[in-house]
DNA sequence: TATGAATGAGAATTCATTCAT
DNA sequence: TATGAATGAATTCTCATTCAT
């Protein structure tokens, strides 16, 4: 199947861009390890560029797809919290089982490797979280604060709790204390203050 | 003198690099743009390499030297808040006042272009800050927790609060309420929970 | 038809060579232009050289079926000017006619692109027009000079008729005016000097 | 010398433009044929079009400073033809001295291959002889013409002189003999007529 | 006969680094 | 120490041609 190169070397694209950094990883060797001949990686990707924002969507759509259930589940929820914790055990749980794109989606988003194209693709796939934010920061549960804000806070302190449990190599118990007390940090942070 | 042009070469290289990425930026580029030979540089430098690694070291110092005066200055505080708040706000200042420097160093931290040996000098040169915060996680005031995830924790949130408010323009007074607001969120995070 | 398809590979081949060059033209473009699968080409021609070459060779032919007509009316002419002088009117409203075909044979004439077998046929079916030359040359109404000489000449100075036509957009009047005046140069300067 | 080395790479371009096509001739090739790395082309040239250019350019101005001493020797003359003449005969005995020369000159014009901007300049440096041309047509010694057509068609008549001499290897008398008839069916041709 | 995905040699160009001056 | 021409390995991308379907 054509489809079956084409996820091939998008694959080969993540293990080498990871493994060397996207800039000493060359098409060839991308080709070698998909085994595909050189010329045949341009049969699918008009250009490197074009290849790399293929990786991205992909991992951002993987991840959209880990995240999405979660929604779906509580979506008919009336309190904010249970939702994002929901979303925040997803979230870390995702970037724990798969490290790798999770390095490779951060290093992405601040390289200026993505085209504007494949970045607005990658927004546009994640707007209903942001309508989600909308209600939440509508209910009065939280502090009141910008939509994009919120979700930059929230990326960031999961991507730290995320770095932190691989790093540290935290599993079982001492991983579930460690999401729980992050929750509780960001939680604590954004919800309303009671005074 | 010869740590003039040291010093243009860096200064060369961390606006290129921002301007263009570090791979699209040719030794022979900074070396123009610094005013010098292209052979000039490898005087200073024995490899592309080792200049990113001293760019690197030279804005992490810099930060250094703009978030200590903090610390000397609230030393002997008896309570972490203030001294906290204190390098909340230094920091996130120096990140709005250099916005290349802050971006470059994000960049940096992930990328793998850090030699490990530059890394470790970054590390060591910041150990005071750790130092510290053994003793505020000591004084009860904060929950529980690790002093590297603390201090990752920290510098997460306020880099998102220094791409915010840089992304928005904020300046003035809705700068001062967007800083009040982003330390707020951090500090009812951290806190030792009153229940 | 089979013959239909090869057909129009050689005509999307005269368009797009003339339009980007050969070397800028892609087999894969030609068989794009003519509606059929890249490796069709291959069917009817075994590499893109002998696409060249049936190129060089339909354009020659249907050159060659322009101008036949001439001799066949006047062969039984006893003067050379009068059948000279149709030649050089057909072949010029040829080219002006079909300038992409005019200005494709004279790059192809000095390209060496065009194989060694293909020249030989595209001269032999120019044959006839050497037997002509011969019986003027041997009227005594001609300098005395090589056949050989004389065909390239008149192709020479036919060419500059056309390219000149069609620089300066002639028509009509100018048209006829300008063919009229290139004739006489022409006839003047190989017509037996008369003292 | 640094100038030594680009005229080593125009007469490598030269060399092996002529022996097996522009397309052909890979800038590896030219490089190593001139003994010289093959990033130093790109040192001289920056592209190898421009690499092209300066190879046209290089043979027009050699070719003029064949021609133009013929112009200032005889430039005080009245009567045209004995300066017409005496171009004809340098035109000719530079293109049957430099037959490589005279051949890439001629692809090059039909070809394409050659900058609008090295195409003017080339234009810019025979302007002096259009100047002349234009002296020669209002003498009334000429059938009236545009100068341009003219030029062309004299380059043309040279040229068809040029490939017949190199063709049939003429030399001595024959090629004397072979000029002399070349000539006169030029000047016949383009004369006023006398009735 | 028609198709078009796969191939891999080859092309132009870049660039970190060296070294003679 | 400063220079910048020279180097050549490495890179991305192209394209004529093949061949299984």
């Amino acid at each position: 199947m054509s489809s079956d190169k084409k996820q091939q070397l998008i694959q080969a694209g993540i293990d080498l861009f990871h493994r060397r950094g996207f800039w000493n990883t060359s098409t060839a060797s991308i080709a070698k390890h998909a085994n595909v001949a050189t010329g045949t990686l341009f049969n699918y990707f008009p250009s490197k560029e074009s290849l790399i924002d293929e990786v991205y969507l992909h991992i951002k759509i993987q991840l959209l797809e880990e995240l999405s259930s979660s929604l779906l589940q509580l979506g008919e929820q009336q309190q904010a919290k249970p939702v994002i914790e929901a979303l925040w055990y997803r979230y870390i749980s995702w970037g724990i089982k798969h490290p790798v794109e999770h390095e490779l989606l951060n290093q992405l988003k601040l390289s200026d490797l993505v085209s504007k194209e494949a970045q607005d693709r990658g927004m546009a796939s994640f707007s209903e979280f942001h309508q989600q934010m909308q209600n939440w920061l509508g209910s009065g549960e939280l502090k009141a604060m910008d939509t994009g804000y919120l979700g930059e806070l929230m990326m960031a302190q999961m991507q730290v709790n995320i770095n932190y449990a691989i790093g540290q190599n935290l599993a079982d118990m001492a991983l579930a204390k460690h999401v729980l007390l992050g929750f509780a940090v960001f939680w604590e942070g954004i919800k309303a203050s009671s005074d």
